[in-house]
DNA sequence: TAGATTATGTCAGTCCATGACAGATGACAA
DNA sequence: TTGTCATCTGTCATGGACTGACATAATCTA
């Protein structure tokens, strides 16, 4: 990796964590591009040549989590059924947060009290997740063979869950991965108890 | 009511058609507050004395029609189950839509055009159901007897069958109450036939 | 090291959104 | 009817998000 491409990189993260720093210091509303681009010592207008918004910035961990995801999705067995496979795919983006660098895994709780705090930055994570959503779509209609009425509501069940599992944890959940991936495993199970054998084939 | 809440009335219908008018016919990102406003002969500033923001006003039917399903779920008798007290409430909000003014359906149809049309909107009228689903959730824990995880997987899901069920229709169906009523019923079959008994309660 | 690429800064401009103030219009009582 | 009050509207000024164009500076490659 050149020193050009490695430049880029550290730059964006120093404005990911910049930017979040400030969002959770004075709040997103109130924050303006041209302080997180002066705290990177950068000018505003490179500032949207790595990101498209401001609400970019914000999500751009949520957006990383997520390529993560897909990634562990797409190595887990043909065997599985979809849901088991989107389960176990989202226990090893969970594990290699957990397992991850220190930072990365500070940078992903401090944007998630970001969008917990922040309605706009909320609808945006929302509107990731049914993009995201799309990409597992053709994963479960793969798995299951047939793209229907069915393998929409499988995903959009897993969606729900992990919706569900993230959502209105308490501030000491939102800063321990343990506490999020515990309340994620009771979630699962709560699927496993309220749906008929077989739902997901 | 006087002549001045009738003017108001007015002139808040008449921006709503105008701007989707134009969202339709050139896009919303290409539309400007301008375009709107002097379609309506009114000034900018006073656009936004009637919506909050460009978004707004695109999701106003949309907003509308949530407040007339709220409406029928507080009307729902105490002694059905909450997704069952949920799923007649949307029923009865599709059939209000159904027999009311075909002007009103218009719009309706129109709003949906454009959220699908929109990423932007399409983030917006999630954060509309997640605002939605907190006084959902309150219902279904209400009737429940319990503000626990499952309450929030009952809401959740509802919310997602309703999406499912909305989502990915052809354009035929988009322009036609009664071809998105169908899809509903499909919908709510399904989970019936995928949850065991007494999920809900 | 020279030349090609690519990143960055500066500048000008558009659009969304909001506060402040003044003029216009409907509501209401005498 | 008329005068007064509350409310609505237009105008103006401002700030902040974003974008295109162009020049400069930094990296890369031969």
């Amino acid at each position: 990796m050149g020193l050009r491409e490695r430049k880029k990189l550290k730059t964006r993260v120093a404005l990911i964590d910049a930017a979040l720093d400030l969002f959770l210091e004075q709040g997103y509303e109130s924050t303006t591009i041209d302080q997180i681009a002066a705290a990177v010592d950068v000018s505003p207008r490179t500032f949207f040549r790595y990101f498209g918004s401001k609400e970019d910035v914000a999500l751009a961990p949520a957006t990383d989590a997520q390529d993560v995801f897909l990634s562990e999705l797409h190595d887990r067995p043909g065997t599985e059924s979809p849901f088991t496979a989107l389960a176990q795919a989202m226990r090893g983006a969970v594990a290699l947060l957990r397992d991850g660098e220190p930072e990365d895994k500070q940078r992903f709780l401090k944007a998630r009290q970001v969008v917990e705090a922040t309605p706009t930055i909320f609808a945006g994570q929302m509107r990731l997740m049914m993009a995201n959503e799309q990409r597992i779509l053709e994963e479960v209609s793969r798995r299951r063979g047939a793209d229907d009425l069915r393998s929409q509501f499988v995903t959009a069940t897993f969606t729900s869950t992990i919706r569900v599992g993230f959502e209105n944890c308490t501030v000491e959940e939102l800063s321990d991965i343990d506490g999020m991936s515990r309340r994620l495993e009771d979630t699962f199970a709560l699927v496993d108890e309220l749906m008929v054998a077989g739902w997901d084939h």
